[in-house]
DNA sequence: TAAATATACTTTGATAATCAAACTATATTA
DNA sequence: TAATATAGTTTGATTATCAAAGTATATTTA
């Protein structure tokens, strides 16, 4: 017999992955690629970043990131602002046309959510919402 | 004011971003790729599976998992094996080695779900593992 | 304060990952 | 049986990625 903590592990990272290959799924197709939409998904969710704390994030090294957000910056999703707080950063920020392509791909995440949950009372929804933000708290 | 689905949403959102920089930093520097970990991940949690199915939770064409496949069971973590019930597919299977180093990532991933529900009561870990097996069971 | 060290970002050159398309083999459908 | 579909591999070209070196600004230390 498992135990409620490997159940529940495993069950975590059973979403993980189902999330993981969806987003792909998403993606496939577009003319954007999938670190391009992830960075699109951080900045719209967070705001306007360091290169630095956004390649971290993303999980990429700041070379890497640097041409990245070159090509963003041409096909016009983002811009890089001067950080007054410390010139040596810049912060990567979303365009208005980042902002619609952020809109439209959490229009998508929206509807998966509700199709996940449809099943769950109003309560449970809003337990289940209590719940994931005390463990994005621990993170 | 923002909606239960809107806030819970945004919750699931930032619990994917989370896990997701979570495993690019534990597999950082290790000498395999997070794409390698990613399959013994699944293999491990699912069992033997066909090249098909397997590129397609990782999101990659059956193309370049043939390359990766090569490369791993050359560094032995796992092995073709004939699947007798359509000759075309093959099935992919963990090693020994495979399997040892799943546990190592499976235990890594224990010690974190424990750190995120540590303020839980038991009652609350065990209502929020039937929710996330509910929100599985959707996708 | 001045020098040394650290941090943020970019550039560059080499390596690795990825894809689409062509190819082989087996299954399924007409 | 012939035609079509599916699973996997190979190949050649493209793209992504990294490590290391370079530039500029901050911070620390002597």
């Amino acid at each position: 017999m498992k135990s409620t903590e490997d159940m529940l592990n495993h069950a975590m990272v059973e979403f993980y992955e189902k999330l993981s290959s969806w987003e792909q799924a998403v993606v496939k197709g577009k003319e954007v690629s999938l670190p391009q939409v992830h960075t699109v998904e951080i900045l719209g969710g967070s705001g306007p970043m360091r290169m630095k704390e956004l390649a971290d994030k993303i999980g990429v090294t700041t070379g890497t990131l640097t041409v990245q957000i070159d090509k963003m910056v041409k096909s016009g999703l983002v811009i890089r602002k001067p950080n007054e707080l410390d010139k040596r950063s810049i912060l990567v920020e979303l365009t208005e046309k980042g902002l619609e392509m952020f809109e439209e791909h959490d229009e998508l995440h929206h509807q998966l959510t509700s199709e996940l949950t449809v099943k769950f009372t109003q309560e449970e929804r809003e337990l289940l919402l209590n719940f994931l933000e005390r463990v994005n708290a621990e993170f």
